[in-house]
DNA sequence: AATTGTGAAACGCTTCACAGCC
DNA sequence: GGCTGTGAAGCGTTTCACAATT
């Protein structure tokens, strides 16, 4: 008799948190560690998955096999049944998941149920990109505060959000209750401004400054490091010049 | 006495390279594994010191020890020793590494001793603020060319390059040797474009579309994906609430 | 005394393989 | 027959611990 598959499935139940770096840096959430730990990489991957059900969904597809999801992700069958099976069996045997309750669940999972106030602090080009980033708001990352040095080089108004000085941003972050925030600022300042948004209440940063931050273990952090992506990409294409596997 | 310490130090040496998906795809470069692979973990941090060592240079530091070094990019001094001598063994003990030697030695491995011509397609919100990113020029990716569905709709001079259409890409990337491509792209139509950029001839291809890339596995392609790193941010906070482990 | 370089141990993620179910 | 769920095996990365070196 199967009495338990299921851990962190239910809200209630304890679900550690282990965000490394990208996966390239240690651990530093002091978040206990509990029964079932999802790792950084399947929660990377449930994102990828719930992109795939929405595609699938807007097509009318009712079900979807792993080894399909697999395909559409580039990941493999077995993967997706793992990452799955962390938070419960929703598959049914010889037929596959269903596309719409499993979308419902891993939205969930993911914790985008809800919206989300996020403040965006830097008006520069990155800065304002992202604002209007389309895909942000339908997931329910909803840009609320704007925040920039000096707001008088930028227009003020964008899209009816104000562009406020950083002096604004504790009663920002307070009155708006915001959890989450993106910073988009030059490197040289990224600490400062980071530890004013921890200040302030953050406890979530999308960090695009090229600058590591040093903030309490506590606080997620998620850089964006589009030099790092760059350099990746240059080091494998260099190393397969060197290894002579060039085509010629 | 000791024959060989290092591996993949010297170009002509064979050096493989395994690209996962930002670590949570398995691999699908075929370029074949030869004797001491460097993990995609390793070059993401040899990117990180490469800043790190870069920052200790202007402020005058001769020489750094693993243990600063690792404090500086957050991760420990054992991991940095085992990055640093896979590709040779630069340090001296008891005193650590010679900063300016070692900042050469990075940029190189990471094939940063060279320019590389980028072409950017996508010349929409990302595509511009990317285009006038400052960090890409100062590591050697040099935007060369811009390529957009309907060049009309934006300013066609950036900065005195052209905005050109599409069907002058293959064109565009033969005759300025690109090899490294920019996608800033919607994501329905980004599998297309990709298609378009490997047929010119590009071979590494940096996706900012939210969309997965089917491409032959001789293409190495690096996804930002900007809304799952902000995913991974609410799945971190909110697992942490259910866990109890809030203020509250 | 300080610090590197490195086998070996520990750890965690992925893959395998198959029982269990539809 | 087809597909999921999962313990176990496999494998790669990180951490440990210490000999080697300055």
């Amino acid at each position: 008799v199967k009495l338990f598959t299921s851990f962190c499935a239910d809200p209630g139940s304890e679900c550690g948190v282990h965000l490394t770096w990208r996966h390239i840096l240690p651990a530093t959430s002091s978040v206990p560690t509990s029964s079932r730990r999802i790792s950084e990489s399947t929660v990377r991957r449930l994102s990828l998955y719930l992109r795939s059900l929405e595609d699938l969904e807007s097509t009318g597809e009712e079900t979807v096999s792993s080894q399909e999801l697999a395909r559409r992700v580039g990941t493999t069958a077995a993967q997706v049944r793992k990452d799955l099976s962390s938070f419960g069996s929703f598959g049914k045997r010889g037929l596959g998941y269903a596309v719409a309750p499993l979308r419902e669940r891993v939205t969930d999972i993911l914790g985008l149920d809800r919206a989300w106030p996020v403040v965006l602090v830097g008006a520069g080009r990155i800065g304002s990109a992202l604002f209007a980033y389309p895909h942000f708001r339908s997931r329910g990352f909803h840009i609320v505060a704007v925040v920039d040095r000096d707001p008088d080089k930028v227009e003020r108004n964008w899209n009816g959000i104000r562009i406020e000085p950083v002096d604004r941003l504790a009663t920002l972050v307070q009155e708006l209750r915001v959890e989450l925030g993106i910073l988009a600022v030059p490197g040289d300042v990224a600490q400062e401004v980071a530890e004013a948004l921890v200040a302030a209440g953050v406890r979530g940063i999308l960090n695009f400054a090229p600058a590591q931050l040093h903030l309490p273990r506590d606080i997620v952090v998620n850089d964006v490091n589009l030099t790092l992506e760059m350099e990746a990409l240059s080091f494998a294409l260099q190393a397969r010049i060197r290894a002579g596997t060039d085509r010629g």
